[in-house]
DNA sequence: TTCCATACTGACCGATCGGTCAGTACTATT
DNA sequence: AATAGTACTGACCGATCGGTCAGTATGGAA
């Protein structure tokens, strides 16, 4: 698969230079075909033709397919992260805050879907090894921010803290990233109304998972009702705004 | 990519017929090599080396390349389909019962790693309309037991009344096949220790799920239920506001 | 003007892909 | 013995793949 590795004599695309337009070009309809059709799918003829280029000169930009996916897959994960962190301002509560990450995060997973296809096909398909790669050059400090957040939750008293913070940080993206993946397959079932609304899933599923890490959950005068078994009925309880 | 449909004539494989030993050895090299490499990584030359017979034979035995994956693909979610309902019998309250499940079908999501990877893709990169045959053809059953068990907890009181059981049967999904998923990622990352020890991960999640949906989290004296929470901290300690 | 690096091209290469086909070997029925 | 249907094969096909190469156009430094 990968081919003979010419030492790279007189190739201009090295990782951290800029590109020149038509790199960029060639880089950008890349990600597209990528992302849309994946790996094997995607053809260098296509990406020339797509770009307005020959072939040779997407050889000549990019040393081989496996590098241009490579640095499809590193812009890719630059925006995403840049992405998740901007959403770390809102609110005073940590619940607020987490509220806030959960919204935001499945808001930039569905508004740039083929890159975030791209990127969960990654992880998934990922060796050991290149899963440590990803872990460390990636993903690493947009998690860290994540599990701070509920750290800092804990400290505060607002979270219970007989729990891992890493496991309610993963149980968030958890959330977000297996939702944008199933929602083709969920919105056919019956049952389930709340795959074509993920504003609504965002505050159910958070509702969920925070009122099983607040410290105080029967403490919760505003929606009253969380509280005893022998409730007989209750009228149906929305999440509010 | 489609084929030329030929309308099949004197072709022996048809989708609910038994197959012969030749074609079920074909099968089953073809859904390792499928759930190991992809569908376009993976030759028919290959499958036909890996059998043992000639690459005609295999075009002898199905009808197309696609045929033969879309044939994996039915075995291995008919298997995985099985699998998850046996996970019913156990536990007499229902956060025993969806505990056990948990458990369950993490486990077989691990022992089967190469078919669930598949099947995970294929419901990750399914168009809409695909998504409908997998939701009504593969995993309908499945989801709909999980759901209705949810149900029951709610109508027995074990359950908080104000959430929609579908979402809380997605999440116990996400939870497990998240953590497949990232596995390889997950495990580099310092502040985690679970990622290797999916027991542990799912005693961990399942409390912190079932805290956010049992009606009477306060009233936590029945710590056997759900097992010992890892952390030798106090649980559920109110600390100040 | 000369020089040289870079952007770019069309034609081409060997390999491999999914798939076909004519033909053989092996039954089981008539 | 003849027939028929199936399992199976090797040789082959056109298409497409990733990648190469010789060569041209361009533009800035000498």
């Amino acid at each position: 698969m990968t081919p003979t590795q010419t030492p790279d004599i007189t190739h201009p695309a090295r990782s951290e230079e800029r590109l020149s337009s038509g790199g960029q070009a060639v880089l950008d309809v890349a990600a597209g075909l990528f992302a849309e059709k994946g790996y094997d799918a995607t053809s260098m003829s296509e990406v020339a033709r797509g770009a307005g280029v020959s072939k040779a000169n997407v050889f000549h930009h990019f040393r081989s397919k496996h590098q241009l996916y490579l640095e499809v897959i590193r812009e890719a994960c630059r925006d995403s992260s840049a992405a998740l962190r901007q959403g770390r301002v809102s609110g005073s509560t940590v619940t607020e805050q987490l509220s806030a990450f959960l919204a935001h995060h499945l808001d930039t997973l569905l508004r740039r879907e083929q890159v975030s296809r791209l990127v969960v096909r990654e992880v998934m398909e990922s060796s050991p090894e290149g899963g440590k790669e990803l872990a460390e050059q990636v993903f690493f400090e947009g998690f860290s921010e994540l599990v701070a957040i509920v750290r800092e939750g804990q400290e505060s008293g607002e979270f219970r803290r007989d729990l891992d913070p890493a496991l309610l940080a993963h149980l968030i993206i958890s959330t977000n990233v297996f939702f944008f993946q199933s929602r083709n397959v969920l919105r056919h079932f019956p049952f389930v109304d709340f795959a074509d609304d993920p504003r609504r899933f965002v505050k159910m599923a958070g509702d969920l998972l925070f009122h099983g890490c607040l410290t105080a959950p029967s403490a919760e005068a505003s929606s009253g009702t969380v509280g005893h078994p022998s409730l007989p009925v209750n009228p149906q309880e929305k999440v509010h705004d």
